[in-house]
RNA sequence: GUGAUUGUAGCUCAGCUGGUUAGAGCGCCGGAUUGUGGUUCCGGAGGUCGCGGGUUCGAACCCCGUCAUUCACCCCA
């Protein structure tokens, strides 16, 4: 086995790979521009405090930090117990989202708001790899600030369901609210045990009810709270029922009755650009999130989730902006290509070469360079063999490389100003004059 | 961070209850009257059996450790 590989999480893209991303990322930027997002880009790393507390615990251990540069050790007070920020601080950016509000927060002034932005970067996490998860992935976000407008919602729904219809991949956007779930906690007097509340109510489509409620009574929830929360394991049916149910049930919060209005309101639009579902046990790991969230789920594929977001009423205050109010979704790339594979959806476009000019001895190579050129300036991908090998070895290297065809342009040629063309797939040959080359139909016998 | 899995040629793998110089297919390189490929035939190169210890007369095989892979958990895209 060779010790030659890539870093663990980390992978090469091939030719036809990143022809493939490179299509998927194609159909977002056309989505995203189309609703007058605008590109951004932000640096690979960041200071270390932008990022540290802003994931939460288990994210803060995610985040790939930076060993600080020069003899740093020296100024460490205790070399046996170094703390962390002294041996390191700049931090591999681990979202798309924190940077972006560290972005929006230094420019406030300048940003005409509504402000919206796409963002097409690697992010990092020093999580262990398995299906479908990388420690090096990319995120292809959509976050409009300065307006707290459900409107953007409804604009963020429809453009995951025109972007994954282009790319052809059946999906569930679901739908849920931090307030629905803050609403719940408060209703079944949890106090701020939202979060513990949350990331197990999260795992029942996996672990199923009892999963979920033994998980309440690990985390210290009394029986009495597990039996207040019981109506968020059964809440199913229509969405429209669901609503009411909701609306019903959490009618003494007044955050909850909130996030059942504007999800009501919100469900009605956004339904009618594609597929959509409420799930109340929608959590979402990250803690900034505060009103809608989503999640994408692709139908006919086992596969974490390909997208997802919500928002964020204050992400940038702890950059000293309050009062700026966000919503974003982001796009799994990594993962919609992985679906669009499994499902045979994705697009195979061409890019290797069209035409491999022969070399037939060194004699007669500055005509076969000139062919070249002139196949070159007709926009023909053309690559001349470099030497004069055996015809055979050649021929083997044009089928290889995946050219269509081959050309012959020797002695004989030149006597005329032609170029024999061979087509690899029929065999069928063509003598064709080089001033007519722009001409020739090169799709022929694909 | 936790649990399991796997590690033999460039790739995919075989290798019996431990027993001589560790094999196959594919790929690679060369050749079969050197301006026309794919098929076929012939020949060739290529392996510290992940690494380090241990048991044994003897280890690819058994034991311990370690590293790496993959899958799952945690968490997440």
């Amino acid at each position: 086995m060779s010790q030659a590989r890539p870093a663990k999480g980390t992978r090469d893209f091939s030719a036809a790979e990143v022809l493939r991303r490179r299509y998927v990322v194609g159909v977002l930027q056309s989505v995203f521009e189309r609703y007058g997002f605008a590109p951004l880009e932000t640096p690979s790393f960041e200071n270390l405090e932008t990022l540290m507390g802003k994931y939460g615990e288990e994210g803060d251990r995610l985040i790939f930090k930076i060993l600080r540069s020069g003899d740093f050790m020296k100024s460490v007070a205790n070399p046996t117990q170094p703390k962390a920020s002294e041996l390191a601080d700049k931090a591999l950016r681990y979202d798309l989202t924190v940077p972006f509000a560290r972005y929006v927060a230094q420019n406030a002034g300048v940003l005409a708001m509504p402000f919206r932005r796409y963002q097409i970067q690697p992010v990092w996490r020093a999580d262990n790899p398995q299906k479908g998860r990388f420690r090096e992935f990319y995120q292809c976000d959509a976050d409009v600030v300065g307006s707290t407008s459900l409107w953007q919602e409804v604009e963020l729904v429809a453009m995951y369901h025109e972007a994954f219809a282009t790319l052809g991949l059946d999906v569930v956007v679901r739908v849920n609210h931090r307030g629905l779930l803050a609403g719940i906690a408060e209703v079944a007097g949890l106090g701020d045990r939202l979060i513990d509340f949350t990331v197990a109510l999260d795992k029942l489509d996996k672990v199923g009810a009892e999963g979920v409620r033994s998980e309440w009574r690990d985390r210290g929830f009394t029986e009495a709270q597990c039996a207040a929360l019981e109506p968020a394991l059964t809440a199913s049916g229509g969405i429209q029922d669901t609503l009411t149910q909701m609306g019903k049930w959490l009618s003494a919060s007044e955050v909850g009755t909130k996030a059942v209005a504007e999800l009501t309101w919100l469900v009605e639009r956004a339904g009618r650009t594609g597929n959509i579902a409420l799930d109340v046990t929608l959590a979402r790991g990250l803690n900034y999130y505060t009103g809608c969230i989503f999640e994408v789920q692709a139908t006919d594929v086992a596969m974490g989730s390909v997208g997802g977001g919500g928002r964020y009423d204050n992400l940038t205050g702890i950059f000293g902006v309050p009062g700026l109010s966000g919503v974003g979704i982001s796009f799994g790339l990594d993962r919609i290509v992985l679906c669009l594979e499994e499902r045979n959806r994705m697009p195979n476009p061409a890019s290797g070469p069209q035409v491999l000019v022969v070399q037939f001895s060194e004699a007669e190579a500055d005509y076969a360079f000139a062919v070249a050129t002139d196949l070159r300036a007709a926009g023909i991908r053309t690559v001349m063999y470099p030497e004069p090998a055996k015809i055979k070895k050649q021929f083997d290297h044009a089928e290889r490389i995946g050219a269509q065809w081959v050309a012959l342009a020797g002695a004989s040629e030149q006597a005329q100003d032609t170029v024999q063309l061979k087509n690899l797939h029929t065999g069928e040959q063509h003598l064709v004059s080089r001033s007519a080359l722009g001409e020739f139909r090169w799709n022929q016998g694909a």
